[in-house]
DNA sequence: ATAGGGATTCTC
DNA sequence: AGAATCCCTATT
């Protein structure tokens, strides 16, 4: 298993140079891997199933970080697509993005839900929750950050081939269908006003118990 | 320089 | 329901 993740192609800077909203469902069901070198405590790979997304665009949506223009810490979401924007939010967990379309024009999809598929207890291990259920480790977008080792230096890097990257769904198993994608509002937006709280841009596998409450 | 607040999570 | 906690962004 590990060694056929390490051996993948990852997804190409194409897939990824769409709208936001466009690309979001294609994303559920791809895998995220991430390795991390020896020596840096915890150490290995992770990779995770992706549940759950939500698609923010450019300053026109008032919902996304992209609202006060390019600055130095959205610069990643002006620029190429494939490439991760990672934040800070509360003071306390990082986020992980990754950007589309073409450069110049922001926007980006917010990783929300992973379903564990290795790694397992190196995840359980970041998280420091001895008792959680597989399924539960990345059920979030904090969690899924902690789960994955995800850090503001990652902010920029190239998912589409590094350390950290996206592949293609139905590689290792079934591929998630269409008709089992759900979508609904962004989650904790309502700071936008309409109609950009309640635009329908969180996709999610329905039923899938990974998916955060 | 400073104030206000957040694309969340955990515990009480 | 409330706290935790840091850094971004806008304003003075």
């Amino acid at each position: 298993m590990i060694a056929r993740l390490r051996a993948s192609p990852a997804l190409s800077p194409t897939f990824f140079a769409r709208p936001s909203r466009e690309v979001a469902p294609d994303l559920l069901g791809t895998i995220l891997v991430h390795e991390v070198a020896a020596g840096l405590g915890t150490d290995g790979l992770v990779a995770g199933r992706i549940v759950e997304v939500e698609a923010y665009d450019g300053p026109q949506d008032r919902a996304s970080h992209a609202r006060a223009g390019r600055t130095p810490r959205t610069a990643p979401m002006f620029g190429p697509p494939g490439h991760a924007y990672v934040y800070l939010v509360y003071g306390l967990h990082h986020c992980l993005n990754v950007v589309t379309g073409p450069s110049d024009e922001a926007g980006a999809i917010l990783l929300r839900a992973a379903a564990p598929v290795a790694g397992i207890e190196l995840m359980r291990a970041r998280r420091s929750a001895p008792h959680e259920p597989d399924e539960r480790l990345a059920a979030g977008p904090g969690r899924l950050g902690a789960a994955f080792a995800i850090e503001r230096g990652l902010s920029g890097a190239d998912l589409t081939a590094g350390a950290l990257r996206l592949l293609p769904g139905g590689t290792f198993g079934a591929a998630t269908d269409r008709a089992a994608i759900r979508a609904g509002p962004r989650i904790g937006v309502a700071y936008a006003g309409e109609p950009w709280a309640s635009l329908p841009w969180r996709f999610r596998r329905e039923g899938d118990p990974s998916v955060s409450r």
